[in-house]
DNA sequence: CGTAACCTTGATTAAGATCAATTCTCGTGG
DNA sequence: CCACGAGAATTGATCTTAATCAAGGTTACG
């Protein structure tokens, strides 16, 4: 691992050659497949995990098997950090537990692992760390925040036609891509996990949000047909 | 307002007088009285809250009125501090508005706003309260989590069996109170909407719960009769 | 070209929301 | 001390959404 990738990652941007090759040293590479697991949330906690390519799901799972995911983790994105934090006030049993399970959603996922002891010894050093991190942590708060209140407040179609504005409004921020377009880089039924749904449902809101003249469905590419009606179901 | 107060605040434990006073300098204490706003969600952000005394929600609005609550936050705890550090990378459009609405639910709720410009300030010279502030983050994520993983995967027979029991374990951990019962410090309207149902379905739920002879509701009060049956419900 | 993963569609069921009517509880003023 | 009224809670009848069960179709890929 070169210290050129960490420094695409947001709580370790800013940071000084030195600090970084720091940093690179206590990192450990693994490089997963499609359907692998990272680690399940009954696991000890070893330390977090930046994804380098690929793509990597959070999730839990209920007792009888219905399955909710939390988060999509693209590359340069850290994951499970919150263990890091939670003992340093108090003992808490589950403290030293993953809090969900991870699962990578492609072929040759690359993550690197950074321990949790040697990194509490650099963050302890370095305040700007610190920093980034509760940035980072605000961001994911902020995300999980709207992610109950889609879940709680909103039926299935008003979540869909969401998911697609919000996909669509991102990637006119990042791509130079002028179709009306999005393309979905999990399966359909990752994706109706990921908006409290299962499969068979979200196909029918495809169906019907297709037959209103909203989008146009194929394959993985959903068409966006009608800007001002998507918006007006999103509500 | 006492520096004796902020000294029960998590992320202020541990400062020395002298730190503590100069937080004290920058604050500003307001009383609310049962179902005052504090801040809706679309107003300017100005800083973050303590609740010193009585009880404040945080909630969330649908278009069609449906509310859910997604924290309530107990005297010597935080509210709204996520928009601190939502913009020290880049600018949000969103990133200066409340992140959802707050109201006191009981009369005399006193709460103290620390203003965001100042305690930026005093953040970046004391890394000390940063860390102290990731460990607050990390406990809210870990509830987040827990909450969505509530109320997507599991029906709400089992969301109000798991917290009459949480509640209960709670309560054995802070009180000296030998009775199996717990007391609930809002109304049934609000515990409905806190595990994401209606007042009318949580009514029978606790009905049926207390038919299968595992509870016993008295107004506020729950008796709990059969421990064993609860976490079992509770799965 | 065969098979497994992925997706669609239909029929049925179940959980919980909504609508509506009472009842209970408790604080306040007469 | 009682009566009133408002807010809180219960209960019943009905409706709606989405989950479940089941079968078949499509696509991708070795």
């Amino acid at each position: 691992m070169e210290t050129s990738i960490l420094k695409k990652v947001y709580i370790f941007s800013g940071l000084s050659e030195e600090e970084l090759e720091d940093v690179q040293k206590i990192t450990r590479t693994k490089t997963f497949n499609k359907g692998d697991i990272i680690f399940f949330d009954t696991e000890p906690y070893l330390g977090f995990y930046i994804t380098v390519s690929g793509l990597v799901k959070i999730y839990k799972i209920s007792k009888d098997g219905r399955e909710h995911i939390l988060h999509l983790i693209n590359p340069y994105n850290t994951f499970a950090e919150v263990p890091l934090f939670e003992n340093f006030g108090e003992i808490r049993e589950d403290a030293f537990r993953y809090p969900a399970n991870a699962m990578a959603l492609e072929d040759q996922t690359k993550v690197v692992l950074i321990p949790a002891r040697p990194f509490t010894e650099l963050l302890a050093e370095n305040s700007r760390i610190s920093l980034k991190m509760l940035s980072g942590f605000a961001k994911r708060l902020r995300h999980l925040n709207r992610h109950i209140e889609e879940i709680t407040l909103k039926d299935v179609t008003k979540r869909v036609a969401n998911f697609v504005l919000s996909e669509y409004i991102n990637k006119r921020k990042t791509k130079l891509d002028s179709t009306h377009s999005i393309r979905l880089n999990i399966s359909k039924n990752d994706l109706a996990s990921y908006l409290g749904t299962i499969l068979e449902t979200l196909s029918r809101t495809f169906k019907k949000l297709q037959e209103e003249g909203i989008i146009l469905v194929e394959g993985r590419t959903i068409l966006i047909k009608d800007f001002e009606k998507l918006k007006e179901t999103a509500s």
